[in-house]
DNA sequence: TTTGATACCGACCGTCCGGTCTGTCATGCT
DNA sequence: AGCATGACAGACCGGACGGTCGGTATCAAA
């Protein structure tokens, strides 16, 4: 049990347990032993890998809720139509019923919302991250734009930060209430809103 | 400075404090000898005033937080051109540079993402603060199309809590980047999309 | 086989911070 | 005046929790 094919296995079940707590109470809230007993192992084997709590929530970050989040919009980045693309991608996410974001909100926003006045290296990883998933959209409405899936006269940049705030303010508002009710209603907002972007094409 | 009246300035003198730090750091991370300070007061004095953090902590809610954002919205909820008063509102929104919202996000909403997973008393609080303000805008977007201002076939109810969600999130994405550019963006995004929501006549 | 390093164990530590508790003094009623 | 009560003051407490540290077992190279 002392390889290092192993000792990565342990690493990577400490990072998905921390996700996990994190996602549930926030990263204040969540404590060690909580995650070294639910992961089944030893507080040493959590601070052989990780120099500390800290840093244990930064890799959380960068190699769990990051990747991802950018996992989950990939059909949308790879798509000729951006804005068919995202509506069945906004749909989809209604059935999830399943689906922690749902009850638990969206864990990079809850981070970014808990931590970004607290801790600088979580604002600037949270904000890397965001950045990428921003220029994604950016960039499929531009392509959407070039082949006139998207309304040519937009600004891509604009509607890709107006599109990400209303979707983590929905699953913000949702969590809250506790209500998909909240979720649904922002995903018609959100289809009612991108019906104003189509292209001639489309 | 024992009297019923200075009493009464006291409590409100920690609120206000303790308003100010949970803005400017979340509830978990403020700490008590904090507010004392800043306060200059005891912790008796605010032990006396308030059973313990949590009290202080839904306190603020209650009696700073919520009463600020309703405040903040009654041109909209007294007007007859919601939409107008909205849009003015959120170009208002961007000229108050020294405004704290912009920094440091929305308390309501800050809080709410904290809070709601790990306090079922924060959460129910908030809620209901957002429920009022929900209903608010309901209630002046069927105003408005009552007298022609508002589109009549929009479902008021979704519409507002579609707003609220763009809102929230575009406060939160503009904190966590430390950029006014992108509340900026969600206020184009957003008087878009009120634009087509105008009734005939407007 | 020896040796070094890596992976892991878990008892223990130290600090921070929310909360308590005793004491004090002004106030206002009788 | 006397006294009860409310409004504070601040030293102290206790527990939770992040982090440490000496030890052990396994693996890999020499």
């Amino acid at each position: 049990m002392k390889s290092k094919a192993t000792a990565e296995i342990t690493r990577q079940k400490i990072l998905d347990i921390a996700a996990e707590e994190i996602h549930l109470c926030g990263f204040q809230a969540c404590n060690i032993s909580a995650i070294i007993n639910k992961a089944g192992i030893s507080k040493g084997a959590l601070y052989h890998h990780f120099e500390n709590k800290q840093a244990l929530g930064y890799a959380v970050v960068d190699e769990v809720f990051a990747p991802k989040m950018i996992a989950m919009w990939k059909p949308v980045f790879s798509s000729d139509d951006p804005i068919a693309a995202m509506t069945s991608l906004f749909r989809e996410a209604l059935n999830w019923t399943d689906c922690e974001c749902i009850s638990r909100g969206c864990p990079m926003n809850n981070l970014a919302q808990e931590m970004s006045q607290v801790d600088e290296g979580f604002r600037l990883r949270i904000n890397d991250a965001m950045c990428r998933w921003q220029n994604g959209i950016e960039l499929s409405l531009q392509r959407g734009q070039a082949n006139g899936y998207v309304k040519p006269e937009i600004n891509a940049k604009q509607t890709a930060i107006f599109l990400i705030a209303s979707i983590e303010g929905g699953y913000g508002l949702a969590k809250n209430a506790q209500d998909i009710g909240i979720l649904s209603a922002c995903v018609t907002g959100l289809i009612a809103y991108l019906e104003t972007v189509v292209g001639s094409r489309a």
